[in-house]
DNA sequence: TCCCTCTGAGAAAACCTTTTCCCAAATCGC
DNA sequence: GCGATTTGGGAAAAGGTTTTCTCAGAGGGA
């Protein structure tokens, strides 16, 4: 009974005070054996250890960020609500950082700055050792001000100060990952439709859909831009394929700015009878699997790497906070192409 | 220049004890004046208030925590990657907590029983106040156990272990509210698509679809269960609504088990010329907005209230950290009906 | 004037860990 | 056998705050 090796669920963590006295020794030693310092006998910190596990000894973190002057934890803002762009990259970063043992304070703070405030208060007195932020748009602010903040800030997938470092999609790498597949098919006349002219990835990507075209020497048709929604996708077919009854003339692609255009798009399409694949091959962009996969067909789509992105964020900072300096400015991490059924199969494939 | 008032920011963060000394008091006096503690003149407790706001102390929560044996910080933990259930959830989580400064720590550990555990044990190791258990369905338990942490747990829209507390929504209700709605607008023949036998909110839903039409004196259309997809719900329209051109027999309303497969009927239904919402009424479940909104007509359907589920978890969560009992036990809370366009209109309205 | 009570404020312990310094004993060289 | 070095381990400070205890002085009553 007095030998019970049974890790019981004690009512309080233990401290290394405890175990230092069951082990017969001082603290001092007992944190020197446990952190692999200090000198003394192999038996005396194999004792210690050996202690220490047995009674499920594990240090306060708290007191050792104290004394550290570091948290081990990072805060992430968002302003994202349905989390669709900042999930996974938080994943990304959440798993970059877990092997260091840093944890992240998830913070939605839609558009309100009031809330914004509140949360990075909380988050800077509880002392963080860095601010990875992020939004739902690469486009739009975050209703707060991080620049002159004492501790790191690492933008990603957002809008970021000047002079600081954030890290984005390769946006116009991705539009070309697209139209260059379309011509690799033999596509002809590939037709682009994006959202509204307000944001600068729409024109990064609409730049890149003409510099193909233009080095291919294929027609360039005028990048029609609107809003993000299927909607705008369904009117899109109408102002591309027209009344006119025949295909003479009309895009045998189409690269959409979204998902949910590309939605809009294939769904017009076969109302008017027109088949995609065979007729006109689709893309999306995003890559959001649970659209992209329940579309009919399954839409091919440019995958931005969200979750490689919050990896490389999270790693710039953990170096950052590690007293690394690090050059200012914008790093651009590549796209990928995920080829499913809606852009359709080689030529003779 | 002596007198620069300017908060200007400091490089490393001001201590009690230097708003002590720049007050001319000691630490303890200066700690009372600043807590509302203690006894001591009204001028000395307005000059150290004073003195601190200059300075622009702010108290370190590290400390705090350490002596107080509380980290005001929570674990919530995930395992939906894209964040659609849990990131509503979580922000009425953070919403309940944030004004007792509390904030949250997110961890998505998908399904991986390494990485749940590790992610437990990091929390654990920075004393964090609580958990809060979520995930993708009320029906999966997550891959690691809580059940005996010495700190509180609270699952919110997951399986929960015995004997704890859950909050989950009350899908009978919920059901129960689009049946109703669909009764009141006259319909007669209701039917249900939705998803997995496998899933209890299935049947839940089911048994409620049933009770009401029951009640009403409706004919049962035995449900059908299938997938949450929307190529489920394709293709449930093609067995309810069979070969047979003739009317005579199908449904006039059909109520869903999510937007998705709500979306699939809708699609299919538009195929075979029947109109919604005049011919068919659809309601779905979820209220996705993103895609419910998007939906041609769109989707009325049943909103869990996912905010005010996470916010009355945070509440439960906190009262409980405050040393309060509770009963263990499931919550039920009540879902909400958005109508939108796609359940149809009351007659003569 | 003396004793008692109150008032305002400070000293110190506590929370838990890490690290620097220090000391006694043991070992070594000669 | 004696001084110098190494070895094993402990005492104490540090990190920033809160809280309890203590204490000097002021004021009041007799």
């Amino acid at each position: 009974m007095s030998s019970d090796a049974s890790p019981a669920p004690a009512k309080t963590p233990v401290t290394l005070r405890e175990v230092a006295a069951s082990a017969g020794v001082s603290v001092a030693t007992a944190s020197k054996a446990l952190n692999g310092q200090g000198r003394m006998t192999a038996e005396t910190r194999a004792r210690i250890r050996e202690t220490a596990q047995r009674l499920g000894f594990r240090p306060n973190s708290l007191a050792q960020s104290l004394l550290r002057r570091r948290s081990f934890t990072v805060g992430l803002l968002t302003n994202d609500t349905y989390g669709r762009f900042s999930l996974p990259l938080m994943s990304g970063v959440s798993d970059a950082l877990v092997d260091a043992g840093v944890s992240v304070f998830l913070c939605n703070v839609e558009d309100d700055t009031r809330l914004a405030q509140l949360h990075v208060e909380a988050m800077l007195d509880k002392r963080v050792d860095g601010i990875i932020a992020t939004g739902k748009r690469i486009d739009r602010h975050l209703p707060v001000d991080l620049a002159n903040l004492r501790i790191p800030v690492i933008y990603a997938f957002t809008q970021p100060d000047p002079g600081a470092i954030a890290f984005v999609s390769d946006d116009a790498g991705g539009a070309r990952l697209a139209v260059e597949h379309f011509c690799r098919l033999g596509k002809k006349r590939i037709a682009h439709v994006s959202g509204p002219s307000g944001f600068a990835v729409v024109h990064a990507r609409a730049q890149a859909y003409r510099d193909v075209l233009i080095e291919r020497g294929l027609p360039v048709i005028e990048p029609l831009l609107g809003a993000w929604s299927e909607a705008w996708g369904h009117e899109a077919v109408g102002k591309l394929f027209g009344a006119k009854a025949g295909r003479e003339g009309a895009p045998d692609a189409v690269f959409c700015g979204n998902d949910q255009i590309a939605r809009g798009v294939i769904d017009a399409l076969r109302e008017r009878g027109i088949g995609v694949p065979d007729d006109v091959g689709v893309i999306g962009f995003d890559n959001w699997e649970i659209v992209a996969e329940a579309t009919r067909p399954p839409l091919s789509s440019v995958d931005m790497n969200l979750a490689a992105l919050g990896r490389e964020a999270g790693l710039a900072l953990l170096s950052l906070v590690g007293g690394k300096p690090a050059e200012p400015g914008i790093r651009k991490l590549p796209c990928r192409l995920v080829v499913r059924q809606s852009c359709g199969r080689p030529p003779g494939g």
